[in-house]
DNA sequence: CTGAAAGCGCTTACAG
DNA sequence: CTGAAAGCGCTTACAG
């Protein structure tokens, strides 16, 4: 059988709530016991049992992580595991497992996150995608569910974590412009999303005089799209920058133009450095930099556990332009 | 605060044992009490404290996931997830939670698994990659920590469940031979792994008198390197079928050529149907049934969990050739 | 600064 | 067929 706190406290001729005391580094405990109890603890490899605790102190000490309801894009789209990875770091710091709730469609997602709440395995949820109507996200406000959204919601009890998506079109417009642009044609997924129309605000937002710019939207949102976009593209004149709101668009774009002329650049808006197309890609581009995304909604999320009564926090994680 | 078994009992007018045994639906219960605790439970909300049952019972009801060392796989290679995917079918069907281990670097991965195991988070695990000398499979087989393996190794005591590679070799030759193909080219991944060299011994197996065969491993493991071989691959004489035994080398090579007149098909093994490049690839493959090997893995676990003293198993998944 | 005791919410022999 | 009691391994007031 594993070593108990009880077997620690015999050793160390002490009784178990020092023990406990020691394991907290409560600072009642004289330094001198503290050492002894820890020297103790490292002999007999000792670990706490995270059931028991969690039972004292009706924690899980864990978190779930929501993915959006059309999960194909799970599969798919480096998005999730990119956020994921830096929530993960997060976590693992601070003493929490990560739950996925990754079955296949809505309802036995529902039903799953429920379980996961009802019956304690999780303290708090992460929603990886934005959107108010959501039943999960109806069912955690309802349940009082400490959690936090990565990406906008126009509501403001609810804390969330997001890319600042009009500095994100600001930055590219003001660097386009210093490499002499003239024209911008703007290719873009559904504009029921709002990174998508945030982006092409920011853009317009500085836009000088001279500038011509051209808006084609809604083009749908898989690399097929961008993919049949090609024909169309390539109709733009030489003098063109061509800026893409949407990653998976661009990499069907990208997949499309990559064996022949590539007369403009494609400028998008990119999860992470290390995409699939990174080889083939030699456009400069705009670092949404998900990982620290992540790290911020695990860190609001992790300090609503720790004070119930925070005031909900809505932050913005920047944006970089990178030169290749 | 939450409902507890006490309530129940209280309000079904029976004792707290009594409504245990009616959520572990214990034959000594009389069918009447069953219909009422039930009902009451039903009435109340009431769900079990995962924290208290677990403590009782000394266990997680919780897996945890162990990723290879060369992480960066794991983000872009569709065979983690989609194995996830099927892991995740049986492990919510039998109420275990997946935990991740996706930290930076084997040594980080390393102490987050000794700690999911001591603090007792999880009952077991599950490896995605076969390698033997692997230190973390090492510290399972030491801990005597019931494990399984997706993946092959020459180990009669280990569990692990694989897909048949060398069938898959056997079915691409006789469906090739069938179509009239009397040249074959295997452009194959690294030849350390196993899966590569079991994939062409079985298509050496097949091969008929007059079948021509050429070779050409080792050639890399990235999109990339695929991409590159697109110069010696367009030399081969129109006759050859191309057969790569690497999924991610065959979809560089797919985006290299898809520009040009692709002159020969390009036949591979694929995780998933819905990779991100069928809207280019018309050609036939090979479905590797990766769901299905992670629904073996999981169900392997779990019996390994249920019963102490199981004969470990190895067990082999069938692959199926798809026609476009 | 430290200990004895109660309790977290369950399960499981043991009795009857 | 059902209940009372002990116990899983911790934490945390309460005493001293």
């Amino acid at each position: 059988m594993a070593v108990t706190i009880k077997d620690v406290a015999k050793r160390a001729n002490v009784a178990p709530s020092t023990v406990s005391r020691v394991i907290s580094d409560n600072p009642a405990i004289s330094d001198a016991t503290k050492e002894k109890v820890r020297q103790v603890m490292d002999e007999m490899n000792y670990r706490p049992n995270v059931n028991a605790r969690n039972l004292v102190s009706q924690k899980a000490n864990a978190i779930g992580i929501v993915i959006p309801s059309e999960n194909e894009d799970f599969y798919e789209n480096p998005f999730f595991l990119t956020a994921l990875r830096g929530i993960n770091d997060v976590a693992v710091e601070g003493g929490y497992s990560i739950l996925l709730s990754i079955g296949d469609g809505i309802e036995e997602r529902f039903k799953h996150v429920k379980q996961l709440v009802f019956e304690k395995r999780v303290d708090g949820l992460i929603f990886l995608y934005a959107d108010e109507e959501d039943p999960i996200m109806k069912f955690a406000r309802k349940e009082k569910v400490p959690f936090t959204v990565i990406g906008s919601i126009d509501h403001p009890d609810i804390n969330y974590v997001d890319n600042n998506n009009f500095q994100a079109g600001q930055i590219v417009a003001d660097q386009l412009i210093e490499m002499g642009y003239k024209k911008f044609h703007i290719l873009g997924g559904n504009t029921e999303f709002r990174h998508i129309t945030d982006r092409e605000l920011g853009i317009r937002d500085r836009l000088v005089n001279d500038i011509e710019l051209t808006v084609d939207n809604d083009i749908g949102f898989t690399m097929e799209d961008g993919y049949r976009t090609y024909d169309k593209i390539a109709q733009l004149d030489k003098e063109t920058a061509l800026i893409v709101t949407d990653e998976t668009i661009a990499d069907g774009l990208i997949l499309a133009s990559c064996q022949k002329i590539n007369t403009f650049p494609i400028i998008t808006y990119r999860t992470t450095g290390q995409h699939a197309f990174s080889f083939i890609d030699n456009n400069c581009y705009i670092d949404l930099n998900t990982v620290e995304l992540g790290v911020q909604a695990m860190e609001n999320l992790e300090k609503q556990l720790l004070n119930q009564k925070m005031a909900p926090e809505q932050k913005f994680v920047d944006v970089s332009w990178v030169e290749v």
